[in-house]
DNA sequence: TATTGTTATACTCTATAACTATA
DNA sequence: TATAGTTATAGAGTATAACAATA
């Protein structure tokens, strides 16, 4: 199959994912991509978040705004370089985080359960290649 | 790896290439997936369209909308019954389709290009997985 | 001046609710 | 009444521009 019929395919089926992802979940997945990162590689700046969800730095000043008032982040400015903002997890941001992948209805982890093991191996492997293209 | 955590970073890898998309396209994704299924399956509906995306009637009404004010689909009354409108795509709607595919500044398709075969053979298969999640 | 971050504003996409026309 | 479609409105997510604080 021609690479652009496979571009073309995979933009289509990944806005149908998106809004099916967008319809049911308690935690927006750009929120839960913040979370997830800061869960993972610890406190991070604003910047250091954006730069790794590839967005603007003020688009995620919003989200972390965002987080703030949920209460499940905090803002503490570093004490070298002022000008910089450390964004860390809050006790209930983690709790949230994990409690939120444990979900049992969460559709997608029990569709990805419904596939065989062949395919869901196929799967881990794109998700590596997309986070590859993702960045290019 | 537990199917919860390759839902999660699918959920993620998902938003950053979303955003990637969004980033450079002279038509949306949700457009350019309107006008190939107009293309691949020909005339129709409002409804079925907005079936085949996974989107709301309503929602696929102003997609339309926006389609037909470019000039790239053509609403027209089903003569059977009359509520019904069918949607085609004009020549120029058929033509942007086209010229978008084969543009060779989309750097989606020259991402995959630079993939290996056997990991775009990966790919592949990964987007017929995913369809079928999507409907689920 | 350059850098980090935030606030203000606007645009895109999609949802729900309310409405019109046809069956 | 039920169905197909549309319009009005609202919300989420993210972008750009303008601004403030610190280096």
């Amino acid at each position: 199959m021609p690479t652009n019929d496979v571009a073309n395919d995979l933009r289509i089926v990944l806005g149908q994912l998106v809004r099916r992802l967008r319809a049911d979940d308690v935690l927006s997945t750009s929120h839960v991509a913040v979370l997830s990162s800061l869960d993972r590689l610890g406190a991070q700046t604003t910047s250091g978040l954006a730069a790794g969800q590839h967005m603007r730095p003020q688009s995620m000043a919003h989200t972390i705004g965002e987080l703030e008032k949920e209460g499940l982040v905090e803002r503490r400015p570093d004490s070298d370089d002022r000008r910089q903002v450390m964004v860390e997890l809050t006790k209930g941001g983690r709790e949230l985080l994990y409690e939120t992948r444990r979900r049992r209805e969460d559709w997608l982890a029990q569709a990805i359960d419904g596939l065989m093991p062949a395919e869901q191996k196929v799967l881990e492997q794109a998700i590596a290649l997309l986070e590859r293209l993702a960045v290019l």
